[in-house]
DNA sequence: CAGTGGTCTAGACCACTGC
DNA sequence: CAGTGGTCTAGACCACTGT
């Protein structure tokens, strides 16, 4: 239980006041994890709003994991404290033009190949599966900045059995020929081997970031690709701020 | 511009249903990057539902970044074409113990000082801001997990001049005493140097994910950390769906 | 200056769920 | 079964911004 006394700021849409209001009750740790926080329609008639006025500022707060809601019960402080960050991954192109530098593409390989081994343990394609396996490489003014490992379902995706991907990036082709509707990532740090470091122009062993994402189409696995970055490339993950809505 | 037969499919909430009917649009790139799609006023006619509902759903497409509103204008599928992913940074404790292990701490080491060279040079703190430098690790079932470099300005907590840190790992201590207001990430990988190594029990020169993040509590900066995970440490940074609301 | 999205209201019904 | 949040409506006013 709490009080009551949020304070509106007069700054910005009334439901922003009141996130923000409610958003350090909670940082201040005036309300403590696993507390109760007032009901909507307490805050509606302590607030003098309407419901769905309050409604927006609180499902804005549970989207960003500060609280939990429960029907029947209340709304309450969350336990698990976690810090949220939205990454943002940009097609390869748009982030060198950002940086004002020239992109390039490079095709390595290109190899028509069915899914075994390690595609089909992972529980990525089933075996068997006939897939594409493209080998790339991204510059920036000319040096290399991303090295791009795809496989490509030609189950999901008949018609990339037809495409050299020698001029188009395996990425942006797919963009414009399939409709994704899912997509899951991991990210770990690798060391380079001598074929990595020769694509990326690093020193063997050298760190390296990579980001693993799958892709599907109505369920269906569309493509699973490894993008490999120099261990120097910085990704900015973004800010958030619990009392202002992130960005 | 655009045709407006959106199909509705039953299912979920009305705002979700044009939400997906939206993305579907989208990601079969019937309604291209930078086409106008329908105004709010006809999508309420065409499908018979308030203002209210529409503006939900295409709220969330633009939180998403599938499309960008403009007052007057209207509403335009996005040509910046990015893939969203939602990366969340538990604690490490909670981590720990969400995969069943005993979780454990170890100070290294705790120095107050005042900031000089790279913390200065990176603008983290201002030249001669009095800080506390904290080196420690985080244990599951023993292994390390986590090694944490910190720095905590006492101008902004002066009260962390009295913690030892020497059970109370600073990243809790931290959420417990202070009320942080914004945060900023960069993720890169390193190669472990012969300390490192030693910390996080790898090999020197192994791929090491490191995350920094910098905190802030009213535009002051709080604390400054580098948190690095063994390389094979594999972060699941999440599902993103543009048809239905991501999570 | 006209039209769009941004916000807000005062109702309403309902699903779920804790008691 | 009672009470909470989830959703929806049919209005309204206004800020901003293209034209």
């Amino acid at each position: 239980m709490t009080d009551l006394a949020l304070h509106l700021d007069g700054n910005g849409p009334l439901y922003e006041q009141i996130r923000r209001a409610i958003a350090l009750k909670i940082t201040r740790r005036q309300w403590r994890p696993g507390d109760r926080i007032p009901f909507e329609s307490e805050l509606c008639a302590a607030l003098n709003t309407s419901r769905m006025t309050v409604n927006k500022a609180l499902q804005s707060l549970a989207d960003d994991g500060l609280i939990v809601r429960r029907r029947k019960a209340g709304s309450f402080v969350a336990t698990q404290q976690s810090v949220q960050a939205p990454l943002t991954i940009a097609k390869i192109e748009d982030e060198v033009a950002g940086e004002g530098k020239a992109y390039s593409y490079e095709l390595i390989t290109r190899t028509a190949m069915r899914a075994e081994g390690k595609l089909t343990v992972a529980g990525i394609f089933p075996r068997g599966t006939d897939v594409v396996h493209i080998r790339c490489r991204h510059l920036a003014d000319g040096t290399p900045v991303l090295f791009e490992d795809r496989y490509i379902s030609l189950k999901a995706v008949p018609v990339a059995g037809d495409e050299p991907f020698e001029a188009t990036p395996p990425g942006s082709w797919l963009l414009e020929h399939v409709p994704w509707t899912e997509a899951e990532h991991a990210i770990c740090a690798v060391s380079a081997d001598p074929d990595l470091a020769g694509q990326l122009g690093v020193t063997v062993g050298a760190a390296c970031l990579r980001i693993e994402r799958r892709t599907w189409a109505d369920d269906e696995t569309v493509t699973f690709v490894n993008l490999t970055y120099p261990g120097h490339h910085r990704t900015l993950i973004g800010r958030f701020q619990p009392g202002q809505r992130g960005g």
